[in-house]
DNA sequence: TGCGAAGCGGACCGCTGGTCCGTATCGTTG
DNA sequence: CAACGATACGGACCAGCGGTCCGCTTCGCA
């Protein structure tokens, strides 16, 4: 293959600039109290290395981002329920929110930063639309609900980390509240699909 | 009244303000394609006549905002149906989202600049907790509904300014579509509870 | 060991939101 | 109408950001 691998010197800046601003972000406050400078100075690295290996900052968010959701991504691609292919659509809807939710507060400020300053709207990131058609096809397999496409948009809409921040970090809400609310309006939502189900059942 | 009457240029000052800065943002295509600087040259105005009377951009962005939005609340405050205090709550809550479906959608860029670049989260803003505990108070009237704080968050963020700006301009979703979708969305969630009301009830 | 290519780093740039203060305007008082 | 304090004006000015540039260093292949 013609891929071009990268020298072993930019490798390891590469996880240097990673690592610092994995830790940058996730000590902070605000995300923009992070700097790119803070960035390179914690990474023992110039600048330039920074943009020369992620481009801009939005790519360094999208680059720590994606890192961190790794370990989800497989679970749901192909892992064991509930989160994996096998589970019943009833069960995996509920179960994937679960896991954004936890997810968003478990990386508050790295999540808050690639969905606020991130170059634009969270809705031009590759990964949202992967998360959103996944989603979308698990609602479909649900029937009697409204137009699924809309609802994914909306249950995610639910997670959205400026969201979370308010009810966790301002509201002081208990993880484990928010936690059962997003399940009962996940459940209440689907439960209006189940029920013309057993109207045409019996 | 101990109220300090601003100064006649002062008034007038602001009020050229105001008139290019809604001119501005609804003619521009991303909120920062319009700085502090264009706004004043376009108001014929000094940069620091704006700052003074607007303390910063923020507070520019939230003195449009809820100028524009007046309209819509006095009707929902003490206007007649469907958006007024006279109506049923299944027919209110409906009626609030769609309002403020469509509000966004002619307000697009504005919207969006006071939701993202709006000095930190939206939900901080004083606008949103008004909202927010008045659609909270009208899902609490309809019985059976999951914890009513968290689902009007939930149906607010399904009218986020990002979300509509991303399905109205980069999807090209009609606008009569997306309206009937929120409705449709709106309609399960509030099905779920006439359902239990109807188990009840017979 | 030598040498081209790849990478480095931090001074540098353009631009932004926001401040400052000498000057012009207001409007009140005699 | 004149004079004067209070108020507001405006644009030069500032700090700090993301991002670029290019002379110098380091890598790694022959």
């Amino acid at each position: 293959m013609p891929e071009p691998r990268s020298r072993k010197d930019a490798a390891r800046n590469r996880e240097a600039v990673l690592a610092a601003a994995d830790a940058l972000f996730g000590r902070c406050e605000s995300p923009d109290d992070v700097t790119m400078a803070d960035v390179a100075a914690a990474a023992q690295v110039g600048k330039g290395t920074i943009f020369r290996a992620f481009g801009d900052r939005a790519g360094l968010l999208r680059a720590l981002y994606e890192a961190r959701l790794e370990p989800i991504r497989k679970a749901v691609e192909s892992g064991p329920p509930p989160l994996g292919p096998a589970t019943p659509p009833q069960d995996r809807v509920p179960a994937l929110l679960d896991a954004t939710l936890c997810f968003k507060l478990d990386n508050r400020s790295l999540a808050l930063a690639l969905e606020e300053s991130g170059s634009g709207s969270p809705y031009r990131a590759e990964h949202y639309e992967r998360w959103h058609s996944m989603l979308r096809a698990v609602l479909e397999q649900i029937p009697g609900l409204p137009d699924s496409g809309f609802a994914a948009h909306v249950l995610l809409a639910a997670t959205r980390a400026d969201l979370v921040e308010h009810l966790a970090g301002e509201k002081h809400v208990p993880r484990e509240t928010m936690r059962a609310q997003l399940a009962d309006f996940t459940a209440a939502l689907l439960a209006s699909g189940s029920r013309r189900e057993s109207d045409a059942g019996g």
